[in-house]
DNA sequence: AAGTGACTCAACCGCCACGAG
DNA sequence: TCTCGTGGCGGTTGAGTCACT
């Protein structure tokens, strides 16, 4: 016998909210909270809804300050970092997020972040890259036109920077990331943030060259494996037991701190398997995956001159034991 | 203009944890 | 200690939308 459902399912109404169910309900709990049961809601108000679906459209809908799509850059590095170290604990990494709900974040992971990583671009980003390609293009083609009425026909081909000026160089003023991005290099060393130096900290713990079978450039040192060091024990996180899973127990997780209490969840990496040399994405080019992971994959762009980003730390460095 | 497929995201489902009795 | 009710969570679904052909 199964469980008893939480409410009289014939009864209940399914599916969208109208906006008069969304007023009657916001308006209550503005003015009475939900009194600490969700399932007894509903009949006060006079909601033909389950209770477990009230709570669901407050809190990812209707409670205050949500914020909904246009994540940032810096919110994919929180995403991104939380997801490899914790795994898909959408209300954890929520809780690092003002005003994102976990429904979102998942969403957003399993839609768009996750394909921006691996440089399968949606539609909507291809649109993106494209408009800002065509923007990039008008633009080269405003200044080759004001310089050569400036200048004239012999300083023409000083114009070289301008034909190669590309979305690139519209992603550093404050352009959503794309996925084929590379960070801007000059010298040695990035214009903008684009990559957390912690995340790369993380993946080269995680097991390091992430891409173990693609070529790798040659700048990134062989980093250690997991399977190489079995004695490895994952901290705990501020004495938190892990459980069998190696998850923590707490629901407490000082994001800004995962760099000392990372710890690595084999199970619920979906997605991140290449990461780690495992699963479908082995075979992986190495231009096909997001800087956001690997700041090296500036070579999967340098076709526009651009200098090659190298690590240059040892992997001894990052405190692997 | 219509058909089709890809994509997004709100909402549902079902499991688990926890507290009260 | 056990059972039950509820909250909370992550996974999944499907309707609506959009772009492409």
């Amino acid at each position: 016998m199964g469980r008893a459902p939480c409410c009289d399912k014939a009864s209940v109404k399914k599916g969208p909210w109208s906006p008069e169910e969304d007023a009657k309900l916001k308006s209550y709990i503005e003015q009475n909270g939900t009194g600490g049961n969700w399932i007894a809601l509903p009949q006060k108000i006079g909601l033909k809804r389950c209770g477990k679906s009230c709570r669901l459209r407050w809190l990812n809908y209707l409670r205050p300050n949500i914020k909904h799509g246009g994540f940032s850059e810096e919110e994919d590095r929180i995403i991104l970092s939380l997801y490899i170290s914790i795994g898909s604990r959408w209300s954890i990494i929520a809780a690092q997020l003002p005003g994102r709900t976990d429904n979102d974040i998942k969403n957003y992971w399993n839609t768009r972040l996750k394909k921006k990583l691996f440089g399968k671009q949606s539609r909507k980003d291809q649109r993106q890259q494209q408009h800002l390609a065509r923007q990039a293009a008008a633009a080269a083609s405003d200044l080759q036109i004001k310089q050569e009425a400036s200048r004239g026909a012999n300083e023409a081909d000083g114009l070289a920077a301008g034909a190669n000026y590309t979305w690139h160089h519209h992603h550093a003023m404050a352009v959503p990331v794309h996925p084929m991005s590379a960070p801007m290099v000059v010298e040695g060393g990035r214009v903008g943030d684009d990559v957390d130096e912690s995340i790369r900290k993380l993946l080269f713990k995680l097991g390091g060259n992430p891409f173990a079978a693609s070529p790798a450039p040659p700048c990134i040192p062989p980093p250690p494996m997991y399977e190489e060091a079995p004695s490895f024990v994952p901290p705990l996180a501020h004495g938190v037991p892990l459980n069998e899973g190696g998850m923590q127990c707490s629901s407490v997780l000082p994001a800004l701190e995962l760099d000392e209490s990372f710890h690595f969840n084999h199970v619920k990496l979906d997605g991140l398997e290449c990461l780690f040399g495992m699963g479908d994405h082995q075979n992986m080019r190495w231009n096909e995956v997001s800087p956001l992971v690997c700041p090296n994959n500036a070579v999967a762009s340098s076709s526009q001159g651009m200098q090659q980003y190298c690590l240059v730390e040892e992997p001894a460095d990052l405190g692997m034991q």
